[in-house]
DNA sequence: CCAAAAGTGTTTGTATTACACCCATGT
DNA sequence: ACATGGGTGTAATACAAACACTTTTGG
């Protein structure tokens, strides 16, 4: 069967038990090798890079239906989830889908809502499904170099810039780092996210101030010199800054 | 012709030229006499307040639909949007019709899509369309004494906390207040939104130190005591903060 | 004259930034 | 030994918060 066909396939069915006109496009970030990544997927048919998307039951609450899409077409669970816009332009999507006719499920015009979402690269096994020939975590300067469909790439740095200011008033990482990690693996990671180098130091100081941080009885041994202390997060206080918010960095 | 018939005819027009499924609420808050209000509709039938929410057309842009909902429901124009937050729930707005059949277009399921608004309620001229029987600005400490329909009390209440959160970012006033305001009208309407008092003479330093006001060569005669002078907001400076942003208050 | 309004001064406290220094330790 | 990591000290800066005083002025 080919691609086309197996699109035919699940149009029909989607009919049934999809609402028509209403989808949502999650962004998954995760954090891995010092970078940013963004999970993708890559459709057999036209070979164009999508958001992992998905539709909302007829009979679904619509955050009910982001965490099944995020399971379904990504294969995670308990990321953190927010949503971060709307796009309903006419004709944002129906484009895509110019060999099809109007009575494709698909081809309809979308309203997609955006979600942000945070996880851990290394806790993901992908798994492309029947409509998509890759499932891959890509990195946000590599982005320019891939065909991504629709107002993908739009969607993508809405979700960044996002991301940029939630991180000066909530606490991020937990969902982006492994169990354990090193204090410089997460200034890495501020650092990435706001696009800008920080102090050690002062980084030290204000991370350590926010108490936030549990100092495991390790170390990671392996590397070239002094092995560096684990850390992880001490999740009642990191919940606690969640609500309560933070100051600048 | 009662407010039911009223409805059954408006639903079939509806069928035809709204996308199912998808709506769009505005919150829209002005401020008069030192307080906060919220334009509401209440409806001929059930007697309900309601947000003057709207549908998209199926050819239209979402964007554009908020500004026509604005348009024709509240007899708005120009005013500052910002999308806020995306309602969901599967049963928040079906049982509202319960004494209409499933065909109705009104008890469709909704996700509706909540957008922020910031106008002058003294430019409004309030015009109640023919499913409503009263158009107003209600303050909001006197929301609890109404009638509120669906979900609509905690889409205020995300809008109100969006508008706070946003305060400490963004110039706000531009368009909640009339062309020619005093220091002090601008300072209370930041303390209702914040919820709490602002010393004068630091307030009124860090005001004058964001340029984005004018003073006026006129004073508003009239009152009790001393003339208190006018200012206007210098566009071009307003605008320039609210791209880059200000810090906190 | 009086109360509101406009404008300024000052003090205290707290965060932020930028550097710099010291110690610890794995290879 | 040495590069990385951990931890602390500090001086400069910049605001923010609280308070108080003065001057102006409309009725």
């Amino acid at each position: 069967m080919d691609s086309k066909q197996q699109i035919l396939l699940r149009s029909n069915e989607a009919k049934e038990i999809y609402l028509p006109h209403i989808s949502a496009d999650p962004v998954i970030f995760g954090f891995e090798n010092n970078g940013l990544k963004v999970l993708m997927l890559q459709t057999n048919y036209r070979q164009k890079w999508l958001l992992p998307g998905g539709y909302v039951r007829k009979d679904e609450d619509l955050d009910d239906a982001v965490v099944r899409i995020l399971k379904d077409r990504a294969g995670i669970s308990d990321a953190y989830m927010e949503e971060f816009g709307v796009f309903g332009k006419k004709d944002r999507s129906e484009f895509f889908f110019e060999d099809f006719d109007e009575t494709l499920f698909h081809k309809q015009r979308f309203i997609s809502i955006g979600y942000l979402a945070l996880y851990n690269p290394s806790n993901t096994i992908l798994v492309k499904d029947d409509i998509s020939n890759a499932c891959d975590w890509i990195f946000l300067d590599e982005l320019d170099n891939i065909d991504i469909a629709m107002d993908h790439r739009e969607i993508i740095e809405k979700a960044l810039l996002t991301l940029r200011e939630k991180i000066s008033i909530k606490p991020i990482g937990y969902n982006l780092l492994p169990e354990k990690f090193t204090l410089s693996e997460l200034q890495k990671l501020y650092e990435t996210i706001l696009g800008k180098e920080l102090n050690r130091g002062n980084f030290y100081r204000k991370i350590k101030n926010l108490g936030i941080l549990k100092k495991l009885d390790e170390r990671r041994r392996g590397g070239a010199h002094k092995a560096p202390d684990l850390y992880s997060f001490d999740e009642q206080n990191y919940n606690k800054a969640l609500e309560n918010g933070l100051n600048n960095w």
